[in-house]
RNA sequence: GGGGCCGUAGCCAAGUGGCUAAGGCAAUGGAUUGCAAAUCCAUCACGCGUGGGUUCAACUCCCACCGGCCCCUCCA
């Protein structure tokens, strides 16, 4: 089954194919570096992760970027307020990013490039623009001239023409037209400044993904993604200027992320409020806003005080994964805690394989791509291939957990090639759970079933095809920190529950349920539960 | 006003022009257990916002309406 995308471009899903056979090169508008990163900063680069970590799996050699706006109006302004540089507080902002990125897993990133790196690149290509007659300058700005531009638009469905019509044509400030956005912005004293032709300024807000966009990944890119906010001005007027440029298409694949909303709240994270037609009132409102979030008390809190100190962060991943990447989404406390209740049982099942077979799930390897992974299947005990699904004659041992595991297998690869469907993806992951907690019931794997050895790989090949899966979608790569069982950060909280564990298994032996309960009930008051099974008794604290 | 999206069980959420409308949370019954926990099995939308239309056939396509949301403003 070969990929399938939705593109924004066709409103489409397409086949996938990109322009070098083989490759991937991929474009993901990153932040402005200006205040600490707040959850909806997040919410592309981990999907994107995803998409990377697929693509390579089905045998793509992809190279992703992320850009950092280092150089911007709300830099400047926040500077200014801090009495810091624009330059120290957009390195200090670009640190606590990456830190949130790599709490949440996000290591597939190839170049991170910095806008004020790329100055040149970019005023090369304004100078090529206004060659070509896209572009004009303007009393020490360049603007990017639409009209010129044929098909200007077609990225959001928006049509120049209706556009114009619909505004008063102010062009007070000398603009040709109202839709002609900046390329080059002209200094006022005290600004970051570089030198260009038309006069020391620094770069329009659109320009550097172009520059940066064509420098790394070349001319036309295979896909450029983004937040749903960013298709209309941003993208459209990339596409624009880059089109415009180098003549040829800039990006194969539009894919845009959808934004998340504050549950409860209405609107989305970090945004305004305030709406088009401004009375007086409104515009007090927004400026109210403006201010607030200056204060830094009004908007998103950034991720790490409202989400990670709450929450796991394996725990985020998994929700994001559970639903489709271009919808909408809740997010809130109530969400992530059902999320954490859905996992639960998936650490269950890492816990029970880990009893039954003594082997530590974090550390099993996993195949890098798909063709490894049929290779492993071809290699196991004839378990049949995506291709031979259905064809091929089951062996005689446990034929329905092998044929379950080929078929779930397949139906996760289909659902990710049907335009990265991480939402029914992770259902087969919940049915894939089921099968293997079957197997280990069935098979006694905790108990005297653990001298079945042929049992033992079955389930052992079963739990690695669980975590081949997980590691597509960047999920149970590490234990949740606050809920493992048996385990605690202090040696003598240990010791201790070794103890109680042990004098309530006499009192058990001794038929004493009373006293047994009793221990039992107390620790649940402390938020501890016990488990008795057959081979003993184990502990987990609940967060 | 212009552009676009969404409305699937108590909640969250996939999906399809025609087979039993995924999965999770919650709930109920059962197996198991000294009792629990965990796990497994079963039940849980004759219907997919409302009303029309197209079609042999629509929840899936079209239209209208109701409700919610996003963008049009250097927000990911």
């Amino acid at each position: 089954m070969p990929i399938r995308v939705y593109s924004t471009l066709t409103r489409q899903k397409e086949e996938f194919q990109t322009v070098e056979p083989g490759k991937v090169s991929m474009y993901l508008c990153g932040p402005t570096v200006y205040k600490p990163a707040h959850i909806g900063h997040m919410v592309g680069p981990v999907i994107f992760d995803t998409i990377k970590r697929y693509l390579a799996y089905s045998g793509y050699q992809v190279t992703w970027v992320v850009n950092i706006t280092d150089v911007d109006d709300k830099l400047i302004v926040k500077a200014n307020e801090l009495g810091t540089t624009v330059e120290a507080l957009a390195r200090k902002m670009t640190e606590d990013y990456l830190d949130n990125l790599r709490t949440l897993g996000v290591d597939g990133i190839d170049h991170m490039p910095y806008a004020t790196q790329y100055i040149q690149e970019m005023q090369e290509i304004i100078a090529g623009l206004i060659e070509k007659g896209y572009a004009y300058p303007l009393n020490g700005d360049v603007y990017f001239e639409c009209t010129k531009d044929a098909d200007y638009g077609k990225l959001s469905g928006r049509n120049l023409t209706e556009m114009l019509a619909g505004t008063r044509a102010e062009t007070r400030d000398g603009k040709h037209n109202p839709a002609d956005f900046a390329l080059w912005k002209g200094s006022k004293p005290g600004e970051p400044a570089w030198d260009s032709p038309w006069g020391p300024g620094r770069p329009g807000w659109h320009i550097e993904c172009s520059a940066m966009a064509r420098k790394l990944l070349g001319d036309t890119i295979d896909i450029h993604g983004g937040g749903l906010d960013l298709m209309f001005p941003h993208h459209e007027n990339e596409l624009a200027q880059s089109e415009s440029c180098t003549g040829k298409p800039f990006a194969r694949y539009w894919l845009h992320n959808g934004l998340l909303r504050k549950s409860g709240a209405g609107g989305k994270i970090g945004g305004d409020h305030s709406r088009h037609g401004d009375s007086a009132d409104m515009l007090a409102e927004k400026q109210a806003q403006e201010e607030q979030k200056l204060a830094g008390s009004k908007g998103a809190e950034s991720v790490k005080t409202a989400v990670f100190a709450k929450f796991d962060p394996e725990t985020v991943r998994f929700f994001l994964m559970a639903t489709h990447y271009r919808s909408p989404v809740d997010f809130g406390d109530d969400r992530l805690a059902e999320t954490e209740k859905s996992i639960d049982g998936f650490y269950r099942l890492i816990e029970s394989f880990g009893r039954a077979t003594g082997k530590d799930f974090y550390s099993l390897p996993v195949p890098a791509t798909r063709t490894e992974s049929d290779a492993a299947f071809v290699g196991w005990d004839s378990v049949p291939t995506s291709a031979q699904v259905g064809t091929v004659s089951q062996p005689t041992v446990w034929p329905d957990y092998k044929a379950e595991l080929a078929a779930l297998r397949i139906r996760f690869l289909d659902a990710m090639d049907d335009d990265f469907n991480t939402g029914a993806a992770t259902a087969a992951l919940f049915d894939l759970r089921k099968t293997l907690n079957s197997f280990i019931t069935d098979q006694k794997l905790e108990g005297e079933g653990r001298s079945n050895a042929a049992a033992q790989a079955a389930l052992l090949r079963g739990v690695m095809l669980f975590k081949e899966l997980a590691n597509i979608l960047g999920v149970f790569r590490k234990p949740l920190e606050k809920k493992s069982a048996g385990r605690a950060d202090d040696e003598f909280v240990n010791s201790l529950m070794q103890l109680l564990i042990s004098l309530r298994a006499e009192a058990r032996k001794a038929k004493q349920f009373e006293i047994a309960d009793k221990v039992r009930k107390g620790l649940t008051e402390l938020k501890v539960t016990l488990e008795d099974r057959p081979e003993g008794t184990i502990w987990r604290r609940e967060t």
